[in-house]
RNA sequence: GCCCCUAUAGUUCAGAGGCCAAGAAUGCUGCCCUUUCAAGGCAGUGACCCGAGUUCGAAUCUCGGUAGGGGCGCCA
């Protein structure tokens, strides 16, 4: 009791240094952390009201010098810095990655989203990559290839890892057949109006209870170019819980289709393309992934992505989602925005009226203020709305140093 | 229709049951500095979405509202 005595006085004086006057309340509260306990309450809170009023009849320089003795004996409330740290991170560091699609190059959100985890490789040390995901042959960007790596490399320097999908095409079909082989996969040809008809219904497709032998001979068909036709047929996932999974975005989702547009990297040397939840599946199991961060879009597509990587026995990495952030008047679309180049309303990519990370470069802004931003907003899942000048005016703050 | 997520100052973040009469950054206002502007220094300003519940005690836990966002593609 001696000794609570003593911590009473201290946060006492703490209380009254910090608000003019000590207090009951706070005074009883911050010694349940030290020791007091809920039954000595009554006993002890005429012993307490002692020492507040002999505190409260101090002068503030008084209770100063009184609070410098027995300082100590206050502890402090942990305040966290800096970036939030990742569970389960091994001795040697951590394997991240960002995942922009080629349809064009980076605007600021694709920014926010990959400094975020680029900064956890350099404080934990280990890889980062970047991967440009390109196995929609219909939607690529030419230009963006060398636009990503190059601001990549504006941005995260060396460290920054490039690597292309599309030029580890067989390495998904490795998977594909693995996953058929298990029985986790069919080809169904069903129409899309179809399936979605299931999917409302919650029924099986006729596909669905196929053998494994007719599944890959199904397969070879679609890899073969006198075998199934564009659109007749599409690889697809057996859910766990399968059709009557609650969650409908969970059914039988696909895995890969033919698609014969020619790839402007691979031109027409391979008619079946993995779809994303497949290729991105392949290729953290493949690269060895150790956490991944990505937007909230994607919390039903990371939860997709856990089923493959259970089918085939591995451990899922560690997930973290970010917010969306939505800017009230500014357009990141890179489509939208393409078109509006290519009918002349914007001189380029490095216009200055754009959100780009080609424009702002150009404007002079630093990788470290786009890199203070996202460490700034750390792993926050909550959903952000900005107008275009408040967000400036941070990142000029940030710029400046 | 069904699934999922989020809610703290103007803005972005901290907060994992009591030391929170809520902290930081940025903004805004004022002062100092500077020939001026910028930068810098100092001070002021300003918030727990609503309602129940659990508890001696709730920004924090639970439930119910409300609001915002996302998903249910042969897009990523």
């Amino acid at each position: 009791m001696k000794n609570l005595d003593k911590k009473a006085k201290a946060y006492a004086l703490k209380n009254a240094l910090s608000h003019g006057k000590a207090m009951q309340g706070p005074v009883i509260s911050s010694l349940f952390n030290e020791g007091l306990k809920k039954s000595d309450v009554r006993k002890y809170a005429k012993k307490i009201s002692e020492i507040i009023k002999e505190v409260n009849s101090l002068s503030t320089e008084e209770q100063k010098k009184e609070f410098e003795k027995l300082e100590k004996e206050v502890s402090e409330r942990k305040v966290r810095e800096g970036l939030q740290e990742l569970p389960e991170v091994k001795k040697s560091g951590v394997v991240m990655r960002f995942a922009p699609s080629a349809s064009g190059p980076f605007h600021i959100g694709h920014a926010a989203t990959a400094c975020i985890s680029f900064l956890y490789v350099k404080k934990y040390g280990g890889k980062f990559y970047v991967r440009i995901e390109d196995t929609n042959p219909e939607n690529i960007y030419g230009k963006a290839y060398k636009m990503i790596e190059q601001e990549s490399k504006w941005l995260f320097g060396k460290i920054a890892e490039i690597v292309i999908q599309s030029d580890r095409i067989n390495l998904y079909y490795k998977y594909a057949e693995k996953l058929i082989k298990k029985n986790s996969a069919y080809v169904c040809t069903c129409s899309g109006d179809d399936f979605r008809n299931f999917v409302s219904k919650k029924k099986d497709c006729p596909c669905r209870s196929l053998s494994v032998k007719e599944n890959l001979e199904r397969w070879k068909k679609m890899l073969d170019k006198k075998g199934f036709k564009e659109g007749e047929v599409v690889l697809r996932f057996k859910s766990f819980e399968g059709m009557k999974h609650k969650n409908p975005a969970m059914r039988d989702f696909p895995l890969a289709r033919i698609n014969l547009t020619k790839h402007i990297r691979q031109g027409a040397k391979y008619r079946v393309w993995p779809l994303m939840n497949l290729a991105v599946a392949v290729d953290d199991i493949e690269m060895k992934m150790t956490h991944i961060i990505r937007g909230k879009d994607h919390r039903d597509n990371a939860k997709r992505q856990k089923m493959i990587y259970d089918v085939l026995g591995k451990k899922f990495p560690w997930n973290g989602f970010l917010g969306r952030i939505k800017f009230k008047d500014l357009e990141l679309s890179t489509t939208k925005i393409r078109k509006a180049i290519e009918e002349g309303k914007y001189s380029g990519w490095d216009d200055k009226r754009l959100p780009t990370l080609a424009s702002l470069k150009t404007q002079g802004y630093k990788p470290s203020a786009f890199l203070k931003f996202a460490e700034q907003v750390g792993l926050s899942e909550s959903d952000k709305v900005i107008d275009r000048a408040e967000y400036f005016k941070l990142l000029d703050s940030f710029n400046r140093e």
